[in-house]
DNA sequence: CGTTTATTCCGAAACGTTTCGGATGCCGCG
DNA sequence: CGCGGCATCCGAAACGTTTCGGAATAAACG
């Protein structure tokens, strides 16, 4: 392994310098900071990370636990997120760790055991709740993080977010404007901030058309196929004030939604109107479905990339203002909605 | 922070001796040892790992790089070993590394970088090929790995694997037992081992049982549903000589070919047979498919703790005979396979 | 010519740990 | 009493890097 000191052998240059011409400090002439480049190429010098941190303090790692074990149908959400931060963080000559907590281990421990090891400049969260210990935890460590999605009202480090009132709201206009009154809302399970955001955008656009929001037409859950398929039988089962518009938090839900649907051989949009938030996974496509479904959308890849320039931002020193972002999803209108026709 | 020094000065000890106390070593009383052990605890002292690995040589890093960008199918697959194998590193006290790689960076250059970065203490393989550059540059550099599978005929390094040419040749027999002599098999791209090693066990199969090969019967290719499809319809559609037995490779595959034979108005198991290797993934049952599917079976998650302990093993210098395991996935019959007719 | 100033360099200390070689004290043995 | 052996301890060096304070040289200025 070279160092530092077979290249200043090499050289004929003390340590000192050498460190300064590859880090490239000032108080160094073009001419040596050429041959020292020259040099390192050509011995294939690698800076010891160990002795660069125990002197620095940084040890070019950050990390990401994961929430919860992966089932199946987040698995691939998961992955897409992980390799795209993977990616990213490589390009910013940052090495990724991945922990996936035991069951056993309650989830801030994980955390303190975590920033205590010192082995990590910086984290990244997924998935925040309302009230989120890790975010409370990491705040009085003042460990550097950044988080996909935020708490409400506000949030005072680097996070990465859409709108998700917005996508409430939106989703749930789409209907209203077409006369619908009776809408379904099958929502993320409440305790994370991004569903409950979600939440109010759609309580908001229900009280300001007037409608009062009933209970019963909000469900929350993991949102997988069968949250959806179930919840839809559920509420066509009593045959008498049935909703007239669906919306589903995610392709899976809306796929459960389809196939309830067809089974009361409803009709899409004829009999009932659906939306859907699409988080764009790259198997399943809201497109393709029959009939194409109205949706708001937003691509979980996309994020990837930003979530990690925002951590590293960090740990250079940029300004918190500048690490925040909320983006508004679009909306892409298909055949999947109508005028409502109350049946 | 406490340090070393902070503590020997806490307890009027040498720097060395509560080194030695707390890693254990002997030439310590055992007097001493507790009353280390007591003022670590007290003043929440945790090893600086940057300063320890400068002296070790150890960074306590062990990791992985993906083979190639996750797509859908496969995300659940490597979610599920990813996370396996990160839970049983955290049990041996090791953190761990995840890289997936640029598109465009070739795959040995990957291992370079990391391996001279000096970040990580071994790396494990996952899916190795025939003729692995990465497990040539490992050896050279006598870095430690461990690899899911193994190259033939011999690895003189760790590993773990299912006994594929037994799933292969198991399979084929499965069939040729009940009289079949046209046998398809759908098997993964050919360059991964564990698909040259079934394909290694399903020729085996056929030569003992006097069946010449026909090699439209044999295709290879990425192993999912549309895979499994494609390939069935284009056996099928050729009247003459179609096979009667088919091996599908894993399960997603024998959804395709179970899609494309009802297509074509063919019944498992009375007009053709069908079997298939089962690696257990969470969401997918073999056992509820209908008619439900003889098959071999192996857990993929249940492999991700051995290859975390023989990684783990290696680095601790056991020697690589104790380190290698092939186990025999188990054979479970069901309901796809019957007697031979020909149609 | 003497003094300042800019540029480029260097020595040495420091980061927190492990470990080698030796020191100290004590006991039992011949 | 002297000596070997054992148990327990310690000082100091080493790992490879960054950085502080200053030194050396050359150029610029009056």
């Amino acid at each position: 392994m070279t160092t530092l000191k077979d290249l200043s052998r090499h050289l004929g240059l003390s340590v000192t310098q050498v460190s300064r011409a590859i880090n490239g400090h000032g108080d160094v002439s073009e001419e040596t900071k050429r041959r020292v480049q020259d040099a390192a190429k050509l011995l294939n010098y690698r800076p010891n990370v160990s002795a660069r941190r125990l002197v620095t303090g940084r040890s070019g790692i950050v990390g990401l636990v994961l929430p919860g074990v992966p089932r199946y149908a987040e698995a691939a959400f998961q992955m897409q997120m992980v390799s795209g931060m993977s990616k990213q963080f490589a390009r910013h000559g940052l090495h990724f760790m991945l922990h996936v907590p035991d069951e056993s281990e309650p989830p801030v421990s994980v955390y303190r055991s975590l920033v205590s090891s010192g082995a990590l400049d910086g984290l990244v969260l997924l998935e925040p709740m309302v009230k989120d210990p890790r975010i409370a935890f990491l705040k009085s460590q003042k460990f550097p993080f950044v988080v996909h999605g935020r708490t409400y009202p506000q949030a005072d480090y680097p996070y990465f977010d859409i709108d998700n009132e917005y996508v409430g709201y939106q989703l749930t206009r789409l209907l209203i404007d077409q006369g619908h009154r009776r809408i379904a809302f099958f929502n993320h399970v409440n305790r994370l901030t991004f569903a409950s955001a979600r939440r109010r955008g759609y309580l908001r656009a229900l009280k300001e058309a007037g409608i009062k929001p009933e209970p019963r037409f909000y469900r929350s859950g993991v949102s997988t196929e069968g949250f959806g398929l179930r919840e839809t039988v559920r509420l066509l089962e009593q045959k008498n004030q049935r909703p007239t518009g669906f919306i589903a938090g995610n392709p899976a839900v809306t796929k459960g939604v389809y196939a309830a649907l067809r089974a009361f051989e409803l009709s899409v949009p004829d009999d009932v109107s659906v939306v859907a938030h699409d988080d764009m996974m790259p198997d399943v496509n809201l497109a393709t479905f029959e009939p194409a479904v109205t949706s708001t959308r937003s691509s979980v890849e996309g994020s990837a990339e930003p979530i990690s320039d925002f951590l590293f931002g960090a740990l250079s020193g940029q300004p918190v203002e500048e690490l925040q972002k909320v983006v508004t999803p679009e909306i892409v209108l298909r055949e999947s909605v109508a005028p409502c026709v109350d049946y």
